[in-house]
DNA sequence: CTGAAAGCGCTTACAG
DNA sequence: CTGAAAGCGCTTACAG
């Protein structure tokens, strides 16, 4: 079996308390001791039980990350530099892919709760749930609108929409679409929607917008491009709310021949290193993905540690505009 | 505070013993007392806290996962799958990227101890490491020789290196070069390069292959990408190892103004979601990402229930050709 | 500088 | 059908 911390205690010649002590550092303990402890650990290779350990502090050192799913480049990044984050600050990720399915979102939540999580960082929707059992819940949401009381960090989406919607009329553009997710989701992503409805009505242009309901499923995906496409003859710019519906945009248009840029010129959103490299040609708008990472760790941090003082509700981070090809 | 069993027992005008046993369904209980009792930790909002439970149990039902970088299409979409799997069946996923750094995934592979962890699923190299530990440790490797006694889950690298040497050949290749991964790396990915050099022995050709060192730094394999095309001029076949290497070939190949497919040809490796949605005209050996999830957590389990017999050490799972407009 | 005792929130033999 | 007691592996007042 796994050593403990009697084993050690009783090869070391010393009390349970004493290991512990050398173990936290706590307290005054001899030179003599001490080594005798450590070489006891040595000889046992003894690793300290962290479950025992939480149960006692009350502190797991746990974030519990529930996003729709890290196959997403751009949650898949974002991840990444979480953990990454994470790791050098001692704490440890246990993650959740909710696909955006309520149901699913409600259990991982139960079950981060029972597992003791000292935080949550939230991708995805659901307004109400969180609400219910917030209590002492430590949770910071990254570009969705949980509640009011839950902070939230994103990009600057407007001013996103905004530059990507003026780009394309820039490069003359007349008859520009939009493509975004669900509006049924309450999300700050919407407001690249409104940056785009408010630029297109600036410049006395009437705003159309294409719905992907189903996110994460391809078929249902190209069914609507194709639509677009259908519908929208004379279709000469797509503002993407995202790289993958620009790509997927892209290659129905390649199908019917269209000449991207010179027919249609194409914006995307996310600006992730995969996106760089798969579709380095992609005109976007670049989310400062790491800065994201590191904002919601640092304020879901302090409402750990209980500094609930001036925490900010909402973050915008800048954008970045990477100029491609496609426009 | 949070509610405790004993908070549950004493609304409930129960004892803890009688508690546990109703959210364990053990035992006889009286429908009454069941009753009541769910009613109490309904009023009370009360979650059993896994923490304690686990102590007891010696078992967490936490499965660690150590892969370089999340980032990666490739391990990202394995990681949603297995997370996926995982919480169907009960196992909670802790993520760790350690970007192939030797000194991370110590810290990691004691970090899951600490942990409890039940099981861990290693997508990085490093044979020294686990060996140490592995007394009582259940681990399953993707991808990666880890040791003599620790099972591993690939697609069929041979074949793939094979589908992919002779598709280049087919289509009249003369000069075909070979992109890998740092062939420091005790992997089965190593079975493409091999593959790669048989089939062009077979065919009088001699094998060309340039490394990757740093897999995940963007200017060092542009880097490479570059000296291929310095020192191949007549280079005009491709066999990356990875779609991203195939990826950035591309991107320096169109920089000289080399057209894709008629001056060269290229194939990838992997065949993810994104590169799909991403760089559909990619040719790629597509892995059965999902099918690889699954046979790793389906023996990881039954390591963790004790079937330790006949458990297959190697397990190639099929690869798929893409056709796409690269080739 | 060190140890005995109590307790973190749960579960499980053992009695009744 | 139900409860009192012990224990999972650790830590921390409290004594000495």
């Amino acid at each position: 079996m796994k050593p403990k911390i009697e084993d050690v205690a009783r090869l070391a010649g010393v009390s349970r308390t004493t290991v512990s002590r050398v173990l936290n550092n706590r307290g005054y303990i001899s030179t003599e001791t001490r080594e005798n402890v450590h070489k006891a650990m040595n000889e046992l290779n003894y690793f300290p039980n962290d479950v025992a350990r939480s149960l006692f502090n009350k502190r797991t050192n746990l974030i519990g990350l529930i996003f729709p799913t890290i196959s997403n480049p751009f949650f898949g990044e974002l991840t990444f530099h979480i953990e990454n984050i994470c790791a050098k600050l001692g704490y440890k990720v246990l993650l959740c892919n909710s696909l955006n399915r309520i149901d699913e979102e409600e259990k991982y939540l139960e079950m981060l709760m029972r597992n003791q999580v000292d935080g949550i960082i939230v991708g995805t929707h659901n307004r109400g749930i969180l609400n219910y059992h917030q209590q002492n819940l430590n949770v910071v949401a990254i570009d969705r609108n949980l509640s009011e009381t839950i902070p939230v960090v994103s990009s600057d989406n407007y001013a996103g929409g905004e530059t990507a919607t003026e780009l394309l009329i820039s490069k003359g553009c007349q008859h520009i679409v939009h493509i975004n997710g669900s509006g049924e989701l309450e999300t700050p992503a919407k407001l690249r929607r409104k940056a785009y409805e408010d630029v297109m009505e600036r410049y006395g242009r009437t705003p159309i917008t294409y719905e992907i309901l189903e996110a994460f499923d391809r078929p249902s995906q190209q069914e609507v491009m194709s639509k677009i496409l259908d519908e929208q003859p004379e279709v000469d710019g797509i503002f993407a709310s995202s790289d993958l519906f620009a790509a997927a945009f892209m290659a129905e248009a390649k199908k019917r021949g269209k000449d991207i840029p010179k027919q249609i010129k194409v914006v995307g959103y996310d600006g992730t290193e995969t996106g760089q490299i798969l579709l380095p040609e992609l005109t976007t708008i670049q989310q400062p993905i790491s800065l994201i990472a590191q904002t919601a760790i640092d304020i879901l941090l302090k409402k750990i540690e209980g500094e609930v003082n001036d925490l900010p509700l909402e973050i915008r981070l800048p954008i970045k505009l990477l100029k491609g090809e496609t426009t």
